[in-house]
DNA sequence: TTTTAAACCAATGGTTTCAA
DNA sequence: TTTTAACCCAATGGTTACAA
């Protein structure tokens, strides 16, 4: 990197986060001071769980719900943005993604509750809800009423984002890429590989290949027929 | 990074290249067997230094010319474009960018001649030569005049595109990103900051400020006067 | 068990060092 | 003076092992 000029960065092991403000928590309206486990003013130790809920709908009991989960998302092209500002009046290199770097301005803005796990983990989520706001309010509706939990939304999320990319030349990053909220985020290591499967499976039957390396009249993969 | 899945590009140290064929080097013709420093089918031990050459003059001697130089430039597009198309048939991240792995697609590909220091060493020349072609060629021709080296050259190079992101509003990452040969490399450092140190001087001219953090009646840097 | 987020890791962008 | 292997070492994108 360039030379070390902001020395102060330094990875801080373990220990926990001390007491300090927090930010206001969008869709969260669970800090209340007559918790039993919430002993005399002490900061909350993590973010409540999500849950799946319908559109609009806000979850009760201490848990999320998935319009917030959403925001934070938001929230997130906000910090990038004001990133990108201070970086720009500063003449400095200017980042078009959400970088480590919008991370730690998040954190230091007082967003402590956004982090690059939780974020990661749910982009092909949020992507869906960009791309196709309809589906993403369906599905939502059908695994609330399921009973169903998160990780189980969050899996079933990957299927109608690869049926979009089959529609779309299977250029999944590029799909990302055209559309303006979703732009500033990596595309997820595991929705880029099922679309790939997903590609290579559909030339095979389209080609009549059978097995790996399986001889064809066209050489296997290569040509799309549509 | 995503887990090792290549394993095997681990860092070498130390040790000479051992000899083994080498691609053909462009605009370079000095590989005489009648060499007297080049004892019986020995390689190469390095690329011969740059001279400044005119547009369409080959350097003679043990010099390569900056129309090779340049050509160096394009072979890492080229290079490129074989990485993105590996990549997308593999489904994997596909880099926009002449990225260190770009670099090793290319040494491994025979080029040995291409590296990562030469290359950003001389970013800006290939930039302005991309930009303002005829300038680009006035430029050289009134240093191979003067005799100057290609040090001297190669500083040159960093006026005329100040003088060039001063018309286009300072913003020297769009300059290079709108530019479908500049736009695979990243900006320089040095380049950033010139453009930087000279927007802020304008802008203190413009304004009428005198010193650091000077009251005048805008608020200083923010505001651009045209 | 499910869900969260601290901690970790290999490889990066960038530069220095030094050989030629 | 010019080239480039080697280093940097901080900072990155990405993931894991763990805590709650």
């Amino acid at each position: 990197g360039v030379k070390a000029k902001h020395g102060v960065q330094r990875r801080i092991k373990k220990g926990r986060i001390e007491s300090s403000s927090h930010a206001a928590h969008g869709g969260d309206d669970n800090e209340s001071e007559d918790d039993p486990d919430n002993g005399g003013g002490a900061e909350r130790q993590r973010e409540h769980p999500f849950i799946v809920t319908e559109p609009g709908e806000v979850a009760r009991g201490k848990k999320n719900g998935l319009d917030y989960l959403f925001h934070l998302y938001e929230q997130c092209r906000e910090f990038l943005v004001q990133v990108q500002n201070i970086a720009k009046e500063k003449g400095e290199k200017c980042p078009t993604k959400v970088t480590n770097q919008v991370f730690r301005f998040a954190k230091k803005s007082g967003a402590s509750y956004i982090n690059k796990p939780k974020m990661r983990h749910y982009v092909h989520c949020y992507a869906l809800h960009c791309l196709d706001e309809e589906g993403s309010n369906a599905l939502r509706r059908a695994y609330k009423e399921r009973g169903e939990n998160v990780g189980a939304w969050r899996q079933a999320c990957y299927k109608p984002l690869v049926t979009i990319a089959a529609r779309q030349g299977w250029d999944i990053d590029a799909i990302f890429n055209s559309h303006p909220r979703l732009s500033i985020w990596y595309v997820p290591t595991k929705l880029r590989q099922l679309c790939h499967a997903e590609r290579s499976a559909a030339v095979a039957v389209a080609t009549g290949s059978t097995t790996v390396g399986g001889g064809n009249d066209a050489g296997g993969v290569g040509h799309l027929l549509f």
